[in-house]
DNA sequence: TATTCCCCGCCAGGGT
């Protein structure tokens, strides 16, 4: 049979690789598995080759033959995406084959954009072939003949499982494929995933606790180039800020070399910004240079990726909303524009070009100041040794376990020894006590301690030693609250005259003023007024004004790339200078080294010096910036308990500044255990305002737990009403049901997810090893600049800002020249 | 002079 694929390869006139073989012949050996490789490798023929090859099987001589359609039998092959808009891309890919081998199968989606028509047909018969989302696979779990649309069901495809894997969603996941392992025992699981750390766990938590997989690694050869463009005068290059605006001739110059550019940043207005830099220079390529972020409406990013996909656009500025998808488009050069902040996303952006098995995939990256020079360096060097980040999964969010069973019991129900039986074979919920099963039970029965009263929170009953969900309008309200995904606080921006543009910020376009122009999706906008929540635009005449800013996610450098620019700068101490980007930073790190010191990996730095502002302190861990806000309100915290004092913080990816009026006792406070690790539990909570974090963090565990109704389609409550309801819940349990395992769970995810508990605490064991060396520079060090300038930015007018900030530059700027 | 902060999903029932 593998044969016979070879062949449907060979007269397209490819030749499989030897992963894409070893993935049929275990496939059809009736294994499980994973395929783990770099983007454009053909792991998603592979993939579908298992199935189909199998069906060819049980078959034989349908070669050449075309089949009908109604032969085809019921859902055999169900294929889990995490991308609506990777689904259709999928479905043709997946149709090719059919078609050649005469295999009478058929390929449906059903996703949330699925049409009316389309879903009434599937409701009565199920394609052979589906791909769905996971909120529409958990959706198909809450009908009530979910045993039966399983019942013929043989292989399930986990596609891009890195991306699902460490969130709620992949918990999701590991739940709906629980309960279909349950149904139908024999299903295979074949999970495709990118480039990630920990393959062993990712694989376990796929496939469920003791299954048996096989792990295909496919390496073909894949050269991977990760160069820059260099400033070409590094002592006039900023120090500080994202904006780069001196790389924009020679990122024109690269766009004008030919081909298609996929060019990315970090932040939306940073795409924004740029996208108008280029047209600024070059009017003329005003219909070749696309805009692409999840703040503009679908229907703009559709129409952006259609015109990359024909190959009619020069360039398209993105965030990583382009990261996953457009696999058979010709990209042919890829531009980072900033840190990447991790090794794996570098990678996934760097295999965005060259997807064709084969052909080698490059990312130039393009530094927007001067230290990005050492992370574009150390990404490299990382990425060469194989140092890709892990990705951790979840550990029981009973949010999502509660969500589930009321799922199920919407269905076909369940009983209480067999649920929690299989729930324990997920990895997440694999340590789920007894209590906690209960708990839940309860919760979604009784609607716990403290909502005993109310009848809408007694979602599901128990009849005969089966838990269902009866009353038809709570299974209602249910499916259209399936998932783990909380929306942004924004609101619809749309022109006057009828088209939507996307979303913004509630908070940027309530400071607007109807006339007030901005820059949004590209377009020179004019704002007329707000109502029914969305603010209504007009175009403007010309192009000067503000840009949105989004309150966004901060994504911190990662674990990896932060090692590897703490051993790229021990390199740099002793004269060692591996890449051009270094020997290029060569003035800067010995102004570093001079005033104060580039510290080697061994060594934690404090740089200590008096301005006009006050007493500085500048701790630099390199840890990111996540952990560096923990760390600054924990030293603020321990250092005020030996003498009260009042700091104020901030940070960046390489260290963070505490600022006062009077001079810290560092001596002092470094002897009483500053840098412990110790008492970090009693001592987080106490520098932080760790129960208004908690509150905050519960709004999402209300929503997915089924607390809080988001409303209607059409007629959603705005983010600040969830909020506050959200709040209300807070507060009661608190009061009321202290006891409550949810609230609970807020607090850890505040700790884990916001304060990166574990990579803080793994932080401070380092550092307590390392080799404290204080020094006492005259004035900012290159390292301490850009955090100084972080904080001026927020506290000081715009005038004294541009002012010292000369003054720091020009200094800087001697000294390095 | 510098501006900054990813992404992803989801309904049902009654009318024509």
């Amino acid at each position: 049979m593998v044969d016979r694929l070879a062949g449907w390869f060979a007269t397209r006139g490819w030749t499989p690789f030897d992963f894409q073989l070893e993935v049929w012949r275990a496939y059809l050996a009736g294994e499980n598995g994973m395929i783990h490789s770099a983007t454009g490798t053909g792991k998603t023929l592979a993939a579908w080759m298992g199935p189909l090859g199998e069906w060819l099987l049980e078959n034989p001589g349908t070669d050449g033959k075309k089949g009908h359609r109604n032969d085809a039998p019921g859902l055999r092959v169900l294929w889990i995406t995490p991308l609506r808009a990777l689904a259709a891309d999928t479905e043709l890919s997946l149709r090719l084959p059919l078609e050649e081998l005469g295999v009478p199968w058929t390929v449906e989606t059903r996703t949330g954009d699925t049409s009316q028509s389309l879903r009434k047909k599937q409701s009565e018969r199920l394609p052979t072939t589906l791909i769905t989302t996971p909120e529409s696979f958990t959706l198909m779990l809450t009908r009530d003949d979910a045993e039966e649309l399983f019942g013929e069901l043989r292989c399930i495809v986990v596609d891009e499982w890195h991306e699902l894997l460490s969130t709620k969603r992949g918990v999701q996941t590991e739940l709906a494929l629980a309960r279909v392992r349950r149904l139908r025992p024999g299903v295979k699981t074949w999970g495709v995933s990118a480039t990630l750390g920990n393959l062993e766990d990712a694989s376990q938590t796929l496939q469920g606790v003791g299954a048996q997989a096989r792990i295909v690694e496919g390496h073909i050869a894949k050269e991977i180039v990760i160069d820059s463009i260099l400033p070409t005068n590094i002592t006039r290059f900023p120090w500080s800020g994202h904006f780069g605006t001196s790389m924009i001739p020679p990122v024109i110059r690269s766009i004008e070399d030919g081909g298609t550019c996929l060019i990315f940043t970090n932040t939306r207005s940073q795409a924004e910004i740029w996208h108008q830099s280029i047209l600024d220079n070059r009017p003329d390529w005003v219909d070749q240079i696309g805009l692409h972020h999840g703040s503009l409406d679908r229907e703009v990013r559709d129409r952006v990726e259609a015109d990359l996909k024909e190959g009619r656009l020069r360039a398209v500025v993105t965030t990583s909303s382009l990261d996953l998808g457009v696999d058979f488009s010709p990209v042919d050069r890829v531009l980072q524009l900033g840190t990447p902040k991790g090794v794996a996303r570098l990678l996934q952006r760097a295999g965005r070009s060259g997807h064709r098995p084969g052909a080698a995939s490059r990312v130039t990256c393009v530094p927007m100041h001067a230290f990005e020079l050492v992370d574009i360096a150390a990404a490299r060097t990382a990425a060469m040794n194989g140092r890709i980040e892990n990705r951790e999964h979840l550990s029981k969010p009973l949010d999502v376990l509660a969500q589930h069973v009321v799922s199920i019991a919407a269905g076909s129900g369940f009983r209480y020894e067999a649920m929690r039986d299989e729930v324990r074979t997920t990895v997440a919920y694999r340590d789920l006590t007894d209590e906690e099963w209960d708990w839940v039970l309860d919760f979604v029965v009784r609607g716990g301690d403290a909502l005993r009263a109310y009848p809408e929170y007694r979602r599901v009953v128990v009849e005969d030693g089966v838990y269902r969900v009866t009353d038809k309008d709570i299974a209602k309200r249910h499916r259209m609250s399936i998932g783990t995904i909380m929306s942004d606080m924004a609101m619809t921006v749309q022109y006057v005259t009828g088209g939507r543009l996307g979303t913004v910020e509630e908070s940027f376009l309530a400071r607007l003023k109807p006339g007030d122009r901005f820059l949004f999706a590209g377009k020179a906008l004019q704002f007329v007024r707000i109502s029914d929540s969305t603010a209504w635009v007009k175009r403007a005449p010309n192009l000067k004004g503000a840009i949105p800013r989004w309150a966004g996610g901060r994504l911190p450098l990662s674990t990896e790339l932060a090692h590897a620019i703490r051993q790229e700068l021990e390199c740099a101490k002793y004269g060692e200078l591996r890449s051009s980007e270094m020997e290029l930073m060569a003035p800067i790190l010995a102004v570093q080294a001079n005033w104060s010191a580039i510290p080697a990996e061994d060594e934690f730095l404090i740089e200590q010096l008096e301005t006009n502002e006050g007493h500085h302190l500048f701790f630099y861990p390199f840890e990111g910036r996540l952990v560096h806000e923990g760390l600054a309100a924990l030293f603020a915290y321990r250092i005020s308990r030996i003498q009260p004092i009042t700091f104020s913080m901030a940070c960046n990816d390489y260290g963070f500044e505490l600022l006062a009026p009077e001079e810290a006792p560092l001596a002092q406070a470094i002897q009483q255990g500053l840098i412990s690790p110790e008492n970090l539990i009693h001592d987080i909570p106490a520098s932080l305002n760790a129960a208004e974090m908690a509150k905050r963090q519960f709004r999402e565990i209300a929503r997915i737990a089924g607390l809080v109704f988001q409303g209607y389609p059409g007629m959603h409550k705005t983010l600040k009403q969830v909020q506050a309801t959200s709040g209300l819940f807070y507060d009661v349990f608190a009061r009321y049901d202290p006891k409550n395992m949810l609230l609970q769970q807020a607090d850890r995810e505040v700790l884990e997810k916001q304060l990166e508990k574990s990579r803080l605490a793994s932080a401070l064991a380092r550092l307590e090893g390392s080799t404290i060396l204080i020094t006492n520079p005259e004035s900012p060090t290159p390292m301490a600049f850009p955090i100084l300038v972080d904080r001026l930015r927020d506290t000081v007018t715009s005038e004294n800002i541009t002012q010292r900030i000369q003054k720091l530059s020009l200094k800087l700027e001697k000294e390095a020249g």
